[in-house]
Formats: C-alpha cells, sequence, structure tokens
DNA sequence: GCCCATGATGAAACCGGTTTCAGAAACAGT
DNA sequence: ACTGTTTCTGAAACCGGTTTCATCATGGGC
C-alpha cells in the first residue's frame, strides 16, 4: 500500500484562505499580487508572510478569467519538426518568455483543416496567435484575427504580417552562378504558397536581366526524398547549376549525386535556401540564401505584444531580407565535362 | 479612419445570453455541451439552434476553471530547435491531440534554473507535464510530481518515466566495429547525465566483452562543432574508430575529417547515436544508433493521459530500446594506413 | 481647529462556465 | 386513483481570482 507516486494538487490555497489568516481581505491580497504599492508596506509584509508559508501562488487560470488575459501566446507551424519551423518556434518562446508569456505550440501538418482547427482552439486561450506559412481560407484568417494574430510568410488584406523576402537573394544567387560561368540554371520548386512565389520570383528576375532563359521542375514536396528524386531530373537536363527550393531539397540532391558518383560543386553546383544547421554540416557546406527564420519569429512576437497592448503595431508587413551565404557547393561551371 | 485591422474580442457571448435566448437555465445550456443526452431532445435541439446563431462555444478558460481540468498538457525540453528535441515534441503534441489536448512547449536552454521556473509556470496551467532529459534537482522535480508528472531520460524514486535505452544499441555497435576488424575505438563523451551514462554503459560492456581496451574523449557540448573539434583530437590518437555521443558530434567529425581530406569509413569509421534525420543526409550515411524519439513522446502522453483518468500507470519505467543502423559511415579497418 | 484631498481597505459584483440539489412533471405499476 | 420512480430542469453555490466603488482614517493646508 504504497503512496501514491504521483500525488494530484493537494487542494491549493487560494486567496481567501491566504486573506483570513492574514486579517484581510481577498481584494487586499490580490493588490499584494498585482499592484503592490496600492497597498500599506506593512500589511502587504504581513500578506507577503502567510502567503509563503502557505506556499500560494495566484491561480493561473482562475487569473486569465478574471482579468481577460491569459498571458499566453500561440503558434501553429506546418511541421514542428522541421527544422525552419523550430526555429521559429524557438525563438518564438524566447522571446515570448521575456515578457512572461507562456506558449502553446501546434503543427498543422500541412493539413489546412487541422491547422484552422487548432488555431480556433488556442484562439481563446491566448492572447495572441502566430499563424506561420498558414494555408487555410482568407476567410477563415479574417475570423481568427478576432484576436491579436500576426501571419507570418503569407499576406492577407492589411493583417499584420512578417515575411522572410527571399526574392533577392535568390536573385543573387542566380547573379552568383552566372558569375561563375553557368548559363543553364534550373529552379526546383516547391508546394505552391507565399514562399515559393517568392523565391520563383526572385530567379526569373534574374533570368531575366542576365539573359538567361528560366527551367522550373517541380513543383515538389521539398522533403528529401524530393530532392534525392530532383537530382536524376535535374541530371536529365544540360542544367550545370541548381537552385532547389529548400535546404533539404539541396541536400537531397547532393545526396543523389554522391551515389551517382558526381561531383559537388565540379559537375553540379547546388544552392539551397534556409540556411538551416544542415547547410554547414553536410559535405560540401551548402551555399544557400540565409532566411532570418528567429528574426521573424521574434518580430512576430512584438507585434503581439504591441496588438495586446493596443501599441500602434506596423502598418506594413514587415519585409526582412535574406542573404546568400556562399559556401562550398558552388563553383565555376565546367565546359565540356 | 480605417477600421480597425485587428479587432479583438467582440464581446464574447456568454453561457446566459444563449439561456435567456433559448429560454432555459444557464444550467441546461452547459449541460448541452458536457451531458447532451442527459437534456431532453426538443429543448437541446433549440439551444443548439441558438447556439450556432450566436456563435457560442463554451469558453475554454471558465471552463477550465470550472471544471479543474485545463485539456492542455505541457512538455519542456533541453533545446526546441534540437533535432531530437522538436522529433519528441510533435509527437507529443500530436498524440495528445488525439485527445484533444492542447500543448504548451518551452525550452530550457540546459538551464536548470529556467527549466524549473517553466515546469513551475506551467504546473497549474496543465493537466499533466513531460519533462524531457531535465537537469533541475530531485526536490524540484518531487514537488513538480504534485500534478501528473512524467519523465523522459531520467529516473528518480517511483516517478512514471520513459527512457530510450541506448546501452545495448551501443555495446552492439562496438561489436560492429569490433567485427569489421577495428580495436581501437574512442568513444566520445556528451554532457553529464542520464543519456551519456546509458552510452557509456554500453560502450564499456562491450568492451570489456570483446578485449578491447576502452579509451574517452570528452565530455563535449554535443553540438556540431564539438564533433569538428574532436575529430582533431581523434585523429591524434591511433584509434580507427569513433563512437559519438549523438549525430551532431559525429556529423561534425565527418565534416572536419573530409576538410582534412581523410575518408570515411576508409581512414576512420564514425558512429553517432540518435538517428536524428541528419544522419542519412550527409555524406557518407551515418551509421547510428536509432532511439526511438518519437516514440517516446507518444508513451510519455500516454503514461500522462492514464495518470490524468486515474488509470493505473506503469509501476516501472518504460524502457524503449535503441537499435543499430549500420549505413556508410562504417567499414572494415584499413591496416597500416 | 476645520475642511478637503489622499491613501488604504473591504464588500460585492463579476469573469464564464459547472455541478449539486431539490422540485416538478411524466411515467409506470397495482 | 394513488404511490414510487425516473427524467428534466432551474436556483444557487462554486471554481479562484480581479476590480469598482464606497467607506474610513489620516494628514496637509490655511
Amino acid at each position: 500500500m504504497g503512496e501514491p507516486v504521483v500525488g494530484r494538487g493537494e487542494e491549493r490555497v487560494s486567496i481567501r484562505e491566504v486573506a483570513t489568516r492574514a486579517g484581510v481581505s481577498p481584494a487586499t491580497v490580490s493588490r499584494v499580487f498585482t499592484r503592490p504599492d496600492a497597498v500599506a508596506p506593512d500589511t502587504r509584509d504581513r500578506v507577503l508572510a502567510v502567503a509563503q508559508e502557505l506556499r500560494y501562488t495566484p491561480h493561473p487560470v482562475a487569473r486569465s478569467l478574471a482579468r481577460r488575459r491569459t498571458g499566453n501566446l500561440g503558434i501553429v507551424v506546418p511541421d514542428i519538426a522541421n527544422s525552419f519551423s523550430a526555429v521559429v518556434t524557438k525563438a518564438v518562446q524566447q522571446e515570448a518568455a521575456r515578457d512572461g508569456y507562456a506558449l502553446f505550440v501546434s503543427g498543422s501538418d500541412e493539413r489546412a483543416q487541422d491547422e484552422e482547427q487548432w488555431a480556433r482552439a488556442m484562439a481563446p486561450q491566448v492572447d495572441g496567435l502566430m499563424l506561420v506559412s498558414p494555408l487555410m481560407s482568407d476567410e477563415a484568417l479574417r475570423e481568427l484575427a478576432d484576436i491579436p494574430l500576426v501571419l507570418s510568410n503569407r499576406l492577407l488584406d492589411a493583417l499584420p504580417a512578417v515575411v522572410t523576402d527571399a526574392s533577392d537573394a535568390v536573385g543573387h544567387a542566380v547573379e552568383h552562378l552566372h558569375a561563375l560561368g553557368h548559363r543553364e540554371i534550373v529552379y526546383l520548386a516547391g508546394p505552391d504558397g507565399f514562399a515559393n512565389t517568392m523565391r520563383l520570383r526572385g530567379y526569373h528576375g534574374a533570368c531575366r536581366r542576365l539573359g538567361v532563359r528560366p527551367r522550373e521542375l517541380g513543383p515538389f514536396n521539398a522533403r528529401f526524398a524530393d530532392g534525392v528524386r530532383a537530382a536524376d531530373l535535374v541530371l536529365a537536363t544540360s542544367a550545370t547549376a541548381v537552385v532547389a527550393y529548400n535546404d533539404e531539397v539541396a541536400v537531397g540532391v547532393l545526396n543523389r549525386l554522391a551515389d551517382r558518383g558526381l561531383r559537388v560543386p565540379d559537375d553540379l553546383s547546388v544552392v539551397g535556401v534556409d540556411d538551416t544547421s544542415l547547410a554547414e554540416m553536410v559535405t560540401p557546406r551548402l551555399t544557400t540564401v540565409r532566411l532570418p527564420a528567429a528574426e521573424s519569429g521574434r518580430v512576430g512576437v512584438r507585434i503581439l505584444l504591441d496588438l495586446i497592448d493596443r501599441r500602434p503595431a506596423p502598418a506594413e508587413p514587415v519585409r526582412l531580407a535574406a542573404e546568400l551565404i556562399v559556401r562550398s557547393s558552388t563553383g565555376p561551371v565546367r565546359h565540356g565535362e
């Protein structure tokens, strides 16, 4: 008849209990914990002493109800385990923590249905919600904007948003490859959406400027396996360089090329997008477009906090610039290979 | 004078409003949403109709307060952006979702202080809490066990726990290397803790059985950069194979070896632990010990749910076995290289 | 020594639900 | 027709805080 290993809530001590024990009203105890200097020093000390002794701490749920403020934020990302999402989430959590906010996290696994459902479920339990690359309908988004809401990598009406704009940097990637002598540069498209559109825009823009004929493969699901598959498709063309939708695809390409005994960058130059930690870990280290993932998370939180405290939020979407990071997966074109 | 872009809570409709509109008492409305068949069909329909019309939905915070059940779980991991943590978190979120639970996530960033603080902050807001590789004091853990709590990769008293036991599989890795002719196999230690202890146990056990002299380097922080650094240390020994604390370190080793012009597995065999997605993406693909990360998350949640519903939880820690995955980073030893 | 502003406190309402308890109505049994 | 159940429903208390508003001292100004 051992003790139960996991107890459960040895009946919380309530504010009234502290109040009576300290010989004051609940209101006063409440004040001690909310606006301490609204109560006389000696009363405060007395209350604090009792609270300490009873290990009292205000119940956040009750507090949320009364204050109509939960002290929580929520984020829904496409895939929690995805490196990019994870970095955003981490940054959001940290930035939120600085202001004492806890964070709800959920992953949509790319299902608009689940995404919307989760967002709805979180909404009444958080003070602000961040949606990363949401795929739900415009209509659904508008309804959610009922509470402070910030979008990442999607634009809608004048909803507050933060976008990581890869277009310029992808353009730079193309220029970089062009400067290395590449004239056949293929783009491996990712799933339809804001991110792919921006990358594509940068790609096309640069191609036009440089007189390179744009060539697009895909769309792919943008996972490692897609890169592996894409590699062979690329090799079936006369391309000498490839810009992938993201790092994962790029690494898939790298992997398949290695298997086929081809060398990067000698036989093919490869560029990714994201600059996830992966990029520096593979061989050869990946030339890639760095997206300010963590920064976007931080900015998102700040917008949310502004909204919550009724401070003015940026009227325009915040655009965070990306940056081309040249590493070892791109090199001069080799003629007549 | 535009409309505010982000509205905020067009004053929620409350249960009393629905009640009066439907000509019933709040109690009845409540019942409609909690035990629908405790109310007469026609009353129910009427209430439901009004609710629909008013877009009423029970307020989760109020509900939490009244029911003393939040419908939330919490998890605190060492590092949200870490691949292993992320996989666990994802699995936990998905498994929790199946039972309608939302998930609080927070990262301790390896600071016992923050970890404890977060756990404490979450505790009153969740029905159950999972701590992954917690580093807080035993005392602190015991206090938290006030609510349903499950530990991952740490054992304490008889607290419910799920552990991914790599010891056997690390032993298998050593046997594997031994079979390939390796006689000098060095282990790159990670930070002190349950995980390192288990790996070390497997390593030492196998070394003893096989008559290999164990050799340990480290401890390292177990990040990529540590692997890079460790590589040179390994090369300064006469080792022909290395078992790294985890994949990240192993990949760091791989990377540095490539830079120094050495070939894996010809010049050095490398084994990791975790089998994160990374392992399959690097060149050569990494031989590694697969830890059932997702499974541990799922099991953790199930234990939590059992605890919450007062079903019996496993009296013993649940041990999840790891498995050696042989890929291309290990090969026969080359004599007289 | 009187008046008024100021500061500290408590009573009570409220946040938005759930749940106990009791009463009314409907139903069955004899 | 009368009694004993069973089914539905509402009143009221409760979950654990916050906040408004009124009250009562207190202290400063003149």
